[in-house]
DNA sequence: TTTCTTTTTTAGAATAGTTCTTGATATAAA
DNA sequence: TTTATATCAAGAACTATTCTAAAAAAGAAA
């Protein structure tokens, strides 16, 4: 057996998944946290919030299904606690050194990521992965 | 007190880093094996057979040690076991889903692994990660 | 509804990769 | 030499994540 629609708000979203109280308290977080890409445990604090009872291992099932699902993206850099992001376009995360913040970077206009890359003849790109390291314009300033 | 050289053949590489014993076997399991991308108990298990008496812990040590000295660098893909890899020109890695390989990408002639990015105005790109997923020629022909 | 089947949740145990700690060794400086 | 510092080995500890098993919830069937 497997997916029915329960919400109509989020079911687009959501590939024909269903939807139960604990999956929508996660993809809400996911999406109100966006700016922060937060980790599991910083979704797990701000999830228990809304219901309480919810466990850590609830939160580790339903970020990985709503990943499965394509409702969001798992981001990890280096080896660090893998981070969630609602944002489906394509797109890279810079990670600023000085303020541990995470900025999504965008695609200029009709590019591709794997542009610049001389692929091997033949291969197949299911997915271009892009972590970039710096200083942020914020941190810059001081 | 810091590096001391005392390999000729390797001391260019090594950034002026003191070269133990240990180091050296490690550094050279990472360049036999350049091909592999090996892990860290990859890297072990070979480097015991050069050096029976060398523990994991040092692996990790001189692993870290390299990599900070910039003679070999770090590879992650998603949360898996740390690969590591003596190519330091610029470069890109492909991951084959079926076999498991990965490939060293370059860059084409001139180009710029940020190119295709619409990067913040203002910030500052210390290094630029690229991970791709797909399958490989070889792979595709099966 | 009531019952049956399947999926999901929970809590805690287990795991994997990696880092840390401590005492022993080795290397370099004085 | 003697002294100081860096590195090594072995195993314990740590962290993020996954697994396990039993309870609860959801949906389907009757």
């Amino acid at each position: 057996m497997k997916e029915t629609l329960t919400d109509p708000l989020t079911a687009d979203k959501m590939g024909g998944l269903r939807m139960t109280k604990q999956r929508q308290v996660v993809y809400e977080v996911v999406q109100e946290m966006a700016m922060e890409h937060p980790t599991a445990s910083a979704v797990y604090a701000k999830a228990k919030e809304l219901m309480p009872t919810i466990s850590l291992a609830t939160v580790y099932n339903c970020l990985e299904t709503l990943t499965d699902a394509h409702a969001i993206t798992q981001v990890n850099i280096d080896r660090e606690a893998s981070r969630f992001c609602p944002n489906l376009q394509p797109h890279a995360h810079f990670f600023c050194a000085k303020c541990d913040s995470v900025f999504d970077v965008d695609l200029h206009h009709k590019a591709d990521a794997s542009e610049p890359w001389n692929l091997p003849e033949g291969s197949l790109i299911d997915e271009v992965n892009v972590a970039m390291r710096g200083v942020c314009p914020n941190c810059r300033e001081d």
